[in-house]
DNA sequence: GCCAACGTTGGC
DNA sequence: GCCAACGTTGGC
């Protein structure tokens, strides 16, 4: 099992909107960066991701899971982007706030600290560890 | 609104 | 293959 993170302008695609698509889930869709893209190849299906609102909010604020392995993006006609299928499987008790993240010496590490433009990233066993208790996740969702 | 960081493009 | 110019993202 992997941990991920998915980034998202809730302007342009809301935790409220990923909660609407259900169990089911939709593409991850319309992302241009080679490196995210590679992020993606590397998930299997069943791993979980944090969904993150950046913007204004800055913050973790739902808990996703892989529902399909990367596959092409059907937003794209050229043939060279691919995305995963993700569902939303958790609200978090509470939202874990970018600063709270900073703040934490455990996390220090953290693609979203040091990489922040990177739209999706990798997230470590101990990262999730750390941040689905400051989220108050129920175990399952860990 | 600004700017740093990063990625892409295109001229050479 | 290098690098300047430019565009985008996202935090502040």
């Amino acid at each position: 099992m992997n941990y991920w993170l998915f980034k998202s302008e809730p302007d342009a695609w809301s935790w409220d909107q990923q909660k609407k698509e259900g169990a089911h889930g939709g593409e991850w869709d319309g992302v241009r960066n080679y490196q995210a893209r590679n992020v993606m190849r590397a998930m299997k299906k069943g791993d979980l991701g944090f969904f993150y609102h950046s913007g204004e909010e800055k913050r973790i604020v739902g808990v996703v899971k892989v529902v399909a392995e990367a596959h092409p993006d059907s937003t794209d006609g050229t043939g060279v982007w691919e995305c995963v299928d993700v569902a939303a499987i958790s609200d978090v008790k509470r939202p874990v706030t970018l600063a709270e993240i900073k703040a934490n010496k455990a996390l220090k590490d953290m693609v979203l600290v040091n990489n922040s433009r990177l739209s999706v990233q990798p997230v470590s066993a101990e990262e999730w560890s750390i941040i689905s208790r400051i989220a108050g996740l129920k175990e399952k969702s860990r």
